[in-house]
RNA sequence: GGAGGAGUGGCUGAGCGGUCUAAAGCAACGGUCUUGAAAACCGUCACCUGGGCAACUGGGUCGUGAGUUCGAAUCUCACCUCCUCCGCCA
């Protein structure tokens, strides 16, 4: 959500938001219903002037018959009052709505473009690896290992079900443990955090109103959340921090869920997307200012950089283009693994800030140095997913006998330097 | 799942149809005093929003939302959260 007064003063700049991420709407829509908002608001609120003028004068008066003249008017003016009333709720059904929908202003150095292919590398690291064996690609390495179980999976899951078994689950709890060291030293406060959540926290975050069916619902009318971030940002809802806490570094774990609604075509096959998964999600809160946005920005991006060098998979990042950004982010910064039987980049890790899109609609504020109270911005990105993350590492690490090279970071938490065949 | 009880400003807590413009205390902040500090005393001390250059001023907010009333923190209903007891359960 963005001040309804800056939108006023800068709507070409909100038309061309839009049309840069390629989001129907129409501001002069909006303008409109708030120009009939101010001026049915105005007229309300003068009418209550004046019953709250009355109402003392009934609460003073002495001659009762005075009295109940004053409350005889008072209906019917009520009457009158109700009918301006029930207009306004009218209006404002439609403005909040509306406010709901208005894009974030997209940085300047975020590219044109309508969909990812429009996203451009902006920096690669890593030598891709070259075998000289036939290599196999992940589901093939994995299930030749016992470390997965997709056929079983799809029974009693469904559709992209899967189980990890044996040295595919010792792998993942390796990379959490590691993660969870690495990402703690960089002053981040691990939580493990609800994946069920409410529905306001998935409009304060921006998923809701217009992504409702990539979510589960329960019949209580909440959701299962697709990603740690939605319940990390509720944590300090309608709160009001001390400037002395910021920024808040938030290293989430939890599971997440994802319908990947209109994807069915996509990566049938494999780890590669799957509806139940695992994250480690990195959340910053700090003070209002652009210039921290971006510094942060680039810091929650460098961790996730320095933690996949570590490992040693090469990667690039890409900076994703107008139509690839969500209706909130500003500027977004997408790390994407090699994956070598597919010889292509797979999204791994998505680095997002908001300025105060996200803290308006969760009312998160601190009071400033000069006493003034402000929204917090936000930020967030990907520390790690699991079992993505097991797709490149696996292949990239295969060797000619089936068996994979565990990176030297992991060898301590995985207890191991390869996974074989028993 | 069943039966009760409760949600008031940063905190404690009074108010239970009209001087609520929400008491009082604590905490915090500013000042006086002091070499400095403490104590004491004086003062400030919620948020959202409209109008105005400003002084100032209108409206709203007592968990949330609807309702009753000329008038609601106060009455009614629904929902949310917490507490106590019973039941069930990892």
């Amino acid at each position: 959500m963005l001040d309804i007064k800056f939108i006023r003063e800068n709507k070409d700049l909100i038309a061309l938001a839009a049309k840069k991420k390629f989001v129907a709407f129409d501001v002069e829509e909006l303008l409109a219903t708030d120009d009939l908002r101010k001026m049915k608001l105005q007229s309300v609120e003068k009418k209550r002037t004046e019953q709250n003028v009355v109402s003392d004068k009934v609460a003073s008066a002495k001659d009762p018959a005075e009295r109940d003249a004053m409350i005889f008017e008072m209906r019917k003016f009520k009457a009158d009052m109700n009918k301006e009333e029930t207009e306004l709720e009218e209006i404002m059904k439609k403005w909040r709505s509306l406010m709901l929908l208005v894009p974030n202003i997209p940085d300047m150095t975020v590219p044109d473009g309508e969909s990812d292919a429009g996203n451009m590398e902006v920096k690669k690291w890593g030598s891709l690896p070259e075998f000289d064996f036939t290599p196999k690609n992940h589901i093939e390495l994995m299930e030749n290992l016992g470390m997965v179980d997709l056929v079983r999976g799809a029974k009693v899951a469904g559709f992209r079900g899967y189980f990890l078994k044996d040295a595919g689950v010792k792998l993942s709890f390796a990379i959490w443990n590691y993660a969870l060291d690495f990402f703690s030293k960089k002053g981040f406060s691990p939580m493990i955090v609800p994946s069920l959540v409410r529905r306001e926290n998935l409009l304060g975050t921006g998923f809701l109103p217009q992504g409702e069916e990539d979510l589960y619902k329960t019949q209580d009318g909440d959701f299962l959340a697709g990603t740690g971030e939605v319940a990390t940002m509720g944590y300090h809802s309608d709160e009001i921090l001390p400037m002395e806490d910021l920024p808040k570094k938030f290293l989430a774990f939890s599971p997440c869920f994802r319908r990947e609604a209109g994807s069915h075509s996509k990566d049938v096959k494999g780890l590669i997307r799957v509806h139940e998964f695992y994250k480690f999600e990195q959340v910053i809160l700090c003070e209002a200012s652009h210039e921290t946005s971006v510094r942060f920005h680039e810091e929650l991006t460098r961790n996730t950089e320095e933690f996949i060098e570590s490992l040693g998979i090469p990667y690039h990042r890409v900076i994703n283009c107008g139509g690839d950004l969500g209706l909130g982010q500003v500027k977004k910064y997408d790390l994407e693994l090699w994956v070598p039987l597919e010889k292509k980049y797979r999204e791994i890790a998505s680095a997002s800030y908001f300025h105060d899109f996200q803290t308006r609609r969760l009312n998160i504020r601190y009071k400033d140095t000069d006493g003034k109270m402000k929204f917090a911005h936000s930020l967030n990105n990907t520390a790690i997913p699991t079992p993505r993350i097991l797709v490149s590492l696996v292949e990239n690490f295969q060797q000619g006998d089936g068996s994979i090279a565990i990176p030297e970071v992991l060898q301590p938490y995985f207890g191991s330097d390869t996974i074989s065949k028993k």
